[in-house]
RNA sequence: UUUCCUGUAGUGUAAUGGUAGCAUGUUUGAAUUUGGAUCAAACGGUAGGAGUUCAAGUCUUCUCAGGAAAACCA
């Protein structure tokens, strides 16, 4: 009888309460990443939440590249970073570069000079930090904080005529040295870099500052809500100084907790180091939290999405479980991956009572979940492969496999029951002998008989070697990085990457193409990877059916 | 020692001042042509004190705990 009042998060609730009292007719967000490295799962925490925000209330959401400083920046990174988005499944309505708003930006800082609340300063990097203060010291004045506006203004209009070197001055807000904020001890608007943009050119040789570029860029493109990680928080009474003092449009910074993972780290520095020490083979290894990593390992841009949605929002510090991210992944896997037999592990099995020289042909379900995928074939023999762990010697009774004297079915085909086996000279399983119900086929089974499991198997003359990179979670502990004195490199897990070549594949794999992600039945999830040539097949293991880090 | 932010099951995230819910996790069970998925059940929570109130996870205040803030980075 109650109608159910949705649930909002607090970012959804200012922006219902801002609709609704008028303060915006329509909302407008915005994804500012920096050109300066690959996108990774934190950052798609802040897509989805600019993105998801303003399509729920209809409005639209650029995408900006805060490319202020030109050391770092590439075009590479532009082009990747569009990828990524892209892929993730979204769409920006307009695409921006804060350096399209350079020749405004300079505007707004002569506007600044000329109300009095700017200053040229010719103090050197460290003698502005000394003057700064400390959190619970207060700053000094520059001495040359008080010179006149058009002292200032001629100095400044020189320093963009290019008369000065790199720090020989800079462009500083004159606000509070006293104030209990740092960010608002007259913060530097400009500073001099004689440096390459890879989108100005050489046209500048003064760049501002994030602070004074990000919130008069979100101004500029009439971004209603800016909403950015908590970190940005000190920045917000800073971000609207300087949209009072320029009296433009009321753009608002809202700050959310960043998303964290558990063994997973972010830090841009980090990832870089992995890559340079040839941790992991490149930005888009598997086991890297890029985006590009993510996608090579097989985790559908839906998946990431659900996790994004269902982690949530809000200002808490948080470590989400790593746990929740591969469920989301294989809850979106589950309804779109083919079932295919694969044997990871392989020991030969031998039905003595099936004859030697023929095989049949067996139909299977590509996917239970979507009838619509159809079915497949499967070639059935005397020989076959099944997984070694498969079978027990002296089996305890919880273990529904193979073991002498039980039964089990083996999937899409007979119910098998195990007479004996053959052990090499090491004491190791060499091949199991088992007998076959004949009238137990799948689809048509009329023997009566019971197995309490099913085993994939593959046919010894039909399956297909492959390869399979069985990855694993990049780091052993579940905050990397976080822990004093310890280097994050020594927190690796050194078994991140097994290579394994002896597996053999059902053949009807052989027909399906790179970049492709099906599930080894009993398994996992895998992907087909792009080294994959004529002559090897390479999967790379998505993640696991069942989580094997706590057993065992 | 200053300022700001945050404290709800193991981990996350909800709850016009009025039934602490959901997901994940763990365990067990049912069913099953995957020890998956599905279904069912169990486990497990408001940091602490004081105040306001008929009623506080929610409001006020104090304590405690965690995080953040010093770059010519964003």
């Amino acid at each position: 009888m109650s109608e159910k009042r949705e649930s909002l998060n607090f970012l959804e609730q200012i922006i219902e309460e801002d609709l609704k009292n008028g303060k915006y007719t329509s909302i407008q967000t915005r994804f500012p990443p920096e050109p300066n490295g690959y996108l990774h799962i934190g950052h798609t925490k802040a897509i989805w939440v600019n993105f998801t925000i303003a399509q729920k209330y209809g409005g639209k959401t650029n995408l900006r590249f805060d490319d202020t400083n030109p050391s770092t920046e590439e075009t590479i990174f532009v082009e990747n970073i569009q990828k990524d988005i892209k892929w993730l499944g979204y769409e920006w309505d307009n695409l921006f570069f804060a350096s399209d708003y350079f020749e405004q930006l300079y505007n707004f800082a002569e506007q600044l000079i000329i109300k009095g609340f700017a200053y040229v300063d010719d103090l050197t990097s460290e003698e502005i930090a000394e003057l700064k203060g400390t959190p619970t010291s207060p700053g000094k004045n520059s001495p040359y904080r008080e010179r006149t506006v058009d002292e200032n203004l001629a100095i400044f209009r020189d320093m963009r005529a290019g008369k000065y070197k790199d720090g020989e001055k800079v462009l500083r807000a004159k606000i509070d040295m006293g104030h209990t904020n740092m960010l608002m001890r007259d913060p530097l608007l400009y500073r001099i870099k004689h440096q390459h943009h890879h989108k100005t050119g050489d046209t500048w040789c003064i760049y501002p500052m994030y602070d004074f570029a990000h919130g008069q860029s979100d101004s500029i493109e009439e971004i209603t809500h800016s909403m950015c990680s908590l970190e940005f928080i000190h920045h917000r009474p800073l971000y609207n100084w300087f949209i009072e003092k320029l009296g433009i449009y009321p753009s608002k910074q809202r700050e959310f907790a960043r998303m964290n993972v558990s063994y997973m780290i972010t830090s841009k520095r980090k990832l870089k180091k992995l890559v340079e020490n040839g941790i992991v083979t490149g930005w888009d290894d598997p086991r890297m939290p890029t985006v590009a990593g993510m996608r090579r390992r097989g985790y559908p841009a839906s998946g990431i999405r659900l996790f994004c949605e269902k982690t949530g929002i809000a200002k808490r510090n948080n470590l989400q479980e790593i746990a929740l991210l591969e469920a989301c992944i294989k809850e979106e896997l589950n309804k779109t991956c083919h079932r295919m037999m694969v044997v990871n592990d392989p020991v030969k099995l031998t039905i003595k009572n099936y004859p030697e020289q023929t095989h049949e042909t067996l139909s299977a379900i590509n996917n239970p979940e979507n009838e619509s995928d159809g079915e497949r074939e499967l070639i059935f023999s005397k020989h076959l492969y099944i997984e070694r762990a498969d079978f027990m010697e002296d089996a305890p009774k919880k273990f529904f496999r193979l073991s002498p004297g039980r039964n089990v079915r083996l999937k899409n085909a007979y119910i098998i029951h195990c007479e004996s086996f053959v052990k090499n000279d090491e004491g190791q399983i060499e091949e199991i002998i088992c007998s076959y119900y004949p009238d137990s086929k799948s689809g048509s089974d009329t023997s009566g008989v019971k197995a309490k499991g099913t085993l994939h198997w593959v046919s010894q003359e039909h399956a297909i070697p492959c390869t399979i990179r069985e990855y694993d979670r990049l780091f052993k502990t579940e905050a990397p990085g976080t822990t004093e004195g310890v280097d994050f490199l020594d927190e690796v897990n050194e078994k991140s990457l097994v290579i394994n070549k002896k597996a053999y594949m059902e053949p009807a794999l052989h027909t399906y193409p790179k970049g492709e992600t099906v599930q080894f039945m009993r398994i996992g999830y895998f992907r087909i990877d792009e080294d994959s040539t004529n002559d090897e097949f390479i999967f790379n293991r998505t993640v696991l059916l069942r989580d094997s880090w706590k057993k065992g």
